[in-house]
DNA sequence: CAGAAACACTTGTAGATACAACTATTGTTT
DNA sequence: AAACAATAGTTGTATCTACAAGTGTTTCTG
């Protein structure tokens, strides 16, 4: 009954777009105020900013917790130069260092050092935490895993053109 | 029965998040797919920056086609120095222009020029039919509805605090 | 009705990102 | 095996963004 509200912009402005239009919307937006809390709460912290614990997370995640340049720039859906500055970034505050491979001399690895692991395991709680209070406040585990799901089918087909 | 691959990790690594987290990865990975692929179509129309496009759009929905530079600001969830520097830009390509407030002149508007118009009736059928085959294609209606409304209470979550 | 506080916006500066060109290594073709 | 093409990563440049300090205006207070 209250889906009104749901199908009103929220200064209930003239011109509708469409609901993926406005599905659209509503991603940038939600996005845009997590990552200002994230950030918010992490430089209050004292902690470095998101994108280091993303690219700390990710490489934590995979085997060896070494990651190739490539995967991780798609990972993190950045471009590979930039990626590069990044990790300069982290191998210098001493949280990653690059290692190499034997058979294929192109390829570098973004190796965790053990600084990295250990700030890392410092974050992770304060910011699943402060996840879970802009999540759960109104979301049920159901409903997130289905956001889940939803979400990745939309990127999918993003992605695959 | 399929839903174990909503619930595994799309690498299938080891250490699970939990749903609201896998949640959050989601949405942030979306939301850069689509983005890229929004920046894509943009710079090979020869179009301006999707920034610009948000601009735009967002001053074309407000009364008047003005808008404060504040409320601006907190609907593109940017810093206000930071619009400040992009509505020069866009002024100085001729498709806004600041106006001011007669009863407080503090205030500036963000206003919409012809040629602003202009362009964003050239942009908008681009753009809407770039999210219509990101979405569309693996989203009904309903569920779009139904992903607006989840998103938009996570929000109001993340932002109320 | 001064003077202080709050507000709206702008500017200055430093840091981060994308894009394109470049180096080095590997794979492919003839 | 030599030449060509493809791949992985880095670097150079230009743009963009955030953060903090600054300017001008309005509101609150004694």
């Amino acid at each position: 009954m209250e889906q009104a509200t749901a199908d009103r912009a929220q200064d209930g402005s003239a011109p509708k777009q469409s609901p993926h239009g406005e599905a659209w919307g509503a991603l940038t937006r939600t996005h845009a105020a997590i990552i200002q809390r994230l950030q918010e709460m992490l430089s209050a912290a004292d902690f470095p900013p998101l994108p280091w614990y993303e690219v700390l997370a990710t490489v934590s995640e995979a085997p060896d917790e070494r990651l190739k340049m490539g995967d991780l720039a798609e990972a993190l859906v950045i471009t590979r130069g930039g990626l590069t500055k990044l990790v300069d970034r982290l191998v210098k505050a001493g949280l990653l260092e690059r290692t190499f491979c034997e058979t294929d001399r192109r390829v570098s690895y973004a190796t965790l050092t053990p600084a990295g692991r250990d700030l890392l395991a410092e974050m992770r709680p304060a910011v699943i935490a402060e996840l879970e209070v802009a999540f759960s406040a109104n979301l049920s585990v159901a409903q997130a895993k289905d956001l889940r799901q939803t979400l990745d089918s939309v990127r999918s087909s993003a992605c695959g053109s």
